[in-house]
DNA sequence: TAGATTGTTAATCGATTAACAATC
DNA sequence: TAGATTGTTAATCGATTAACAATC
């Protein structure tokens, strides 16, 4: 609909406001300020509206915005309700972590499967979903229509598993592992959670506190 | 020492190039050009430059650099090698699954202790350390020095912990919660991992593939 | 109406890219 | 030496901030 291109800075702190409207809403908030919502979370004014502005006028001149509408705004923009079709590859310690801890029905995904290669974990149920062998995936996918992936195994394992996954139609990555997803496919959408870059990044940061 | 700041732009893209010249270093490859290395990473040449030159000449002309030198020279600015004195708050799923999966060693990090105000599971091992009782938390922060905390507790439980580890002298956090620690202590170093904000990042990528 | 606050344009700031002289 | 590639300065691009007219 040749909607005007969002910057991904906008992007990534789309999700930052909606968790700060929900929290006000359930404070029994009803309306805000861009000023004041700036204060509260650490950003500008103008940033904010500015941010907002590329979607819509949700706000009103002298009043400011509905915390309400101004949440399910977002949530419509990030689609919340879309419950994408997931599944995850990797039933490992932090499979298991990920597939029970997150709220994925309230996030925009659907997590249908759970896959491992590894025959003695098959058949364990993880949130109420059992673990099937990796074997099973294509078919899976195509009998479900999967469009999004949660890739739980190390890096020697990914990219045999992600070609099929791209082969069979999915276009959208949550990575925890360290392959690269977008130098093959780069038209796929790839959020990468890597924590030892996040680790490191803290090192850097403790050490040079004092300049 | 009066050194020059550096951007958190740069900051964040070290551990990547830490990485990657540690793969390069291990399939055996001795120099790599900062053309070559960009071409590889996905990033421009010009940026490579730039990113190390905060930092030093670590190249030389005509030649590129030396990747086992470089990758070493990035460890030692990271701080890899500092064994950060660490304990983790929290050992449910999540706290357990991070405290046994992470090499926080190799990552500049010491993990010291775990602990959780759950008494039902304190004295179980998560990868060879007694879960201890919260009520410990200070005299251990004492006794050890410690320096940094990982956050695996949920929000509503976070504040007063929080609190109590500043009050220890705790100067950097790595929080999986989503309490917003630099809004009351800005003088500490916090890396987040908001599960839920990547994910929903995920999702407006996804439905927006085609723009 | 007067006061408040948005939506939006213009100004500033910072990060990335391009260019090229220095030099291995 | 000639070719390659860095280190570094200048140009460009994009994101953030400031300002203010529009308007509730």
């Amino acid at each position: 609909m040749g909607s005007k291109y969002i910057s991904i800075s906008v992007i990534k702190r789309l999700p930052r406001y909606y968790r700060f409207l929900g929290m006000l809403k359930n404070a029994g908030m009803v309306r805000i300020s861009s000023r004041e919502l700036a204060e509260r979370m650490g950003l500008s004014a103008s940033q904010i509206r500015q941010d907002l502005n590329c979607f819509g006028g949700f706000g009103q001149q002298g009043y400011g915005y509905n915390i309400e509408s101004l949440q399910a705004e977002i949530g419509k923009i990030l689609g919340v309700d879309k419950g994408l079709k997931t599944i995850m590859i990797g039933a490992g310690n932090l499979g298991k972590t990920i597939a029970s801890q997150i709220d994925f029905a309230n996030r925009g995904f659907e997590l249908l499967g759970v896959f491992d290669k590894n025959e003695a974990i098959v058949g364990q149920i993880v949130n109420g979903l059992p673990i099937r062998p990796a074997s099973d995936i294509e078919d899976f996918c195509k009998e479900n229509g999967v469009e999004v992936a949660v890739i739980c195994i190390p890096y020697e394992e990914a990219k045999s598993v992600i070609d099929l996954l791209v082969d069979c139609g999915i276009k959208g990555f949550w990575n925890f592992s360290h392959y690269n997803i977008n130098e093959k496919y780069p038209r796929v959408a790839v959020e990468n959670v890597h924590f030892n870059d996040s680790l490191m990044t803290l090192c850097y940061q403790v050490i040079n506190l004092d300049k």
